[in-house]
DNA sequence: GTCTATATTCCGATAGAC
DNA sequence: GTCTATCGGAATATAGAC
């Protein structure tokens, strides 16, 4: 008999301003430990039974809410999706040269936990996918560039940043370098993460 | 009874200056194919029958060059670190802007044919393959840095060039740049590989 | 060197009991 | 909502005939 109170997984709740410590449903475990194993293994080398060993439970239980895999794909990118657009919610950058550190962390924070980015993860995979998830990625990938090129057009309006490009190209600039690192630091030294996310704000920042 | 004929496959062999046209061994079709099948689905969604469906053998043939799939991911890695290396050779660049150019063009021609290049695609999926695939691939992508880094520190000699950091940071900046938009310009619009690309020379070429 | 045949394991998915 | 049981198929890999 297994410790099903091992099996539980804490999270926080937030409401009214008030924080809860409570227990994650099945189906919220399940999108959590989907997760993990795409961003650290690829949506083709993880199985149903990999998320059933996990969390204790039998790979049918996971079939009764999400009865494919690619419901389980798209479930894991809108569960994305919606964290990452209540995170930056949340923030309230002072000034731009912030706000671009604060989009860098996002990935720093990502690469510390030996993962990539979900974009990164079903962009590698995106010839077997459904459509149905290169049409929600594409629309995130796009939400990402605008997001990340009006902090530039913003910072270099204030005079904080000078770069060449569009803001939205320099945003792909920034993307692409950020994307890529994550991946190639993982094989390489891992220093040459930290070399790329410090280059991206010396060549943009006026000193 | 298949018509064996049209499962050889042709190639140009150049021996002494002089280009023969022939056909392929057995081995190194089974390697082409691997080729093709990592760079555009990744190395968990092919199998051995994929490869015997293209080329017109069974899978224990397949077998038979490479008893395992880590021999055949190994065996691929190799050749197209030989033949990149060829290739470069061949290449005379009269000077540094041509060299920079010659070798965002070699990630053009990937793109042209829905590929990335195998560094991507194995980059993706380094959790699930042997140590013996992430070594390789370290001193691989050690070697592109150097051949990246040599051209911009001579061109930067030249005065063709200028950028702020050393130069094998700015070749992880351009290298990741063209890694990552490779593979979101097959889910976003596709020309935003040529901005990037137009981007990268912009930035670093002094006018 | 290529084949047939087969072993083993795993995968996504479903039916039906509780 | 979770389980047992099972299906159909596919994957890697091997043995042995030709």
């Amino acid at each position: 008999m297994e410790n099903l109170f091992e099996q539980k997984k804490l999270i926080y709740l937030l409401v009214d301003r008030n924080l809860y410590l409570c227990f994650m449903e099945t189906k919220e475990k399940i999108v959590t430990e989907a997760i993990t194993f795409i961003t650290t293994r690829g949506t083709n080398a993880f199985s149903y039974k990999d998320i059933s060993k996990e969390i204790g439970i039998k790979t049918s239980s996971i079939h009764y809410y999400f009865p494919t895999k690619n419901d389980l794909i798209v479930a894991v990118l809108e569960h994305v999706i919606q964290k990452n657009k209540e995170d930056r919610k949340r923030n309230n950058y002072s000034n731009m040269k912030s706000a671009l550190r604060g989009y860098i962390d996002e990935h720093v924070l990502i690469r510390e936990q030996n993962k990539v980015s979900v974009i990164a993860a079903l962009a590698a995979d995106i010839n077997t996918l459904e459509p149905q998830i290169k049409a929600i990625l594409n629309n995130y990938i796009e939400e990402e560039i605008d997001y990340l090129a009006q902090i530039l057009n913003k910072g270099e309006k204030e005079n904080l940043f000078v770069y060449k490009a569009t803001p939205r190209i320099q945003a792909l600039m920034i993307l692409t370098n950020l994307l890529a690192i994550s991946r190639i630091s993982m094989i390489t030294k891992e220093i040459y993460f930290e070399d790329v996310a410090r280059q991206i704000i010396i060549d943009i920042e006026k000193k």
